[in-house]
DNA sequence: CGGACATTCAACCAAACGGTTGACGATTCC
DNA sequence: GGAATCGTCAACCGTTTGGTTGAATGTCCG
């Protein structure tokens, strides 16, 4: 994973990743607190979490017992710059995101509780 | 792979088809001049093709006895929208993403020959 | 028809991925 | 000091991924 795009876009790929940015999105948040939506171990987040670490996306810091993670957007310039070149995108509707992030949600609840 | 964005994703996450979106940018191409730069099987670039396909992100049309690939800019759309939601990032000035491609260029060559 | 060309299929392989469980290291609180 | 809490580490497991090789399939051309 020499490429620091293609770590950005591994970590991407996965959808309890992009779930966690997502939640990241409205504020910093305790790894446990992370963890509490999901239907799988505390480990197994956590190994998330080193992933989206390693890509920049996010960042962890100890205060006292427990870690606070905060997300990095700048990562995601450089992935986005990559795209957009492709496409010409106009910039994009913050509605349009409220859309996919209410989509992303109800495919999530649809497919069995959480995740 | 469910979720279209996973497919999205996981097919960027790879330089080579990474490399070959950006081949394609200039031009369709037929499925052996695709392959021509990489110093890999015929048959591994046919798998790649597969998986940029199956991710929407190109279409194959047979022609005669040749395949012509052609990029299909739109699936990164989906994609662009869900990535500028964090950033809140500026429209992106086209020199950037030329920029890059330099770079990614550079990083292949300096990395011993094609990928 | 038969040969050459373009592409995929099938079987295989090693490495990476996403998850589990259990032990361990920090840190706080009584 | 000792118990509880927070998070990671380590070992393991099944599946997916990215590559190989060799055979098979289309398709054109002489």
């Amino acid at each position: 994973m020499t490429n620091p795009l293609d770590a950005t876009f591994a970590a991407l790929a996965d959808p309890t990743r992009r779930a966690i940015l997502t939640m990241l999105l409205e504020d910093d948040m305790a790894v446990t607190d992370v963890a509490q939506p999901f239907a799988m171990s505390l480990a197994a987040i956590s190994k998330h979490l080193t992933v989206l670490a390693e890509a920049g996306l996010i960042s962890r810091e100890r205060r006292g017992r427990v870690i606070w993670c905060k997300l990095e957007p700048d990562a995601l310039r450089a992935a986005s710059v990559w795209m957009q070149g492709f496409g010409q995108f106009d910039p994009v509707d913050l509605d349009d995101f409220e859309r996919f992030l209410a989509g992303e949600l109800a495919e999530r609840e649809a497919s069995g509780g959480d995740i």
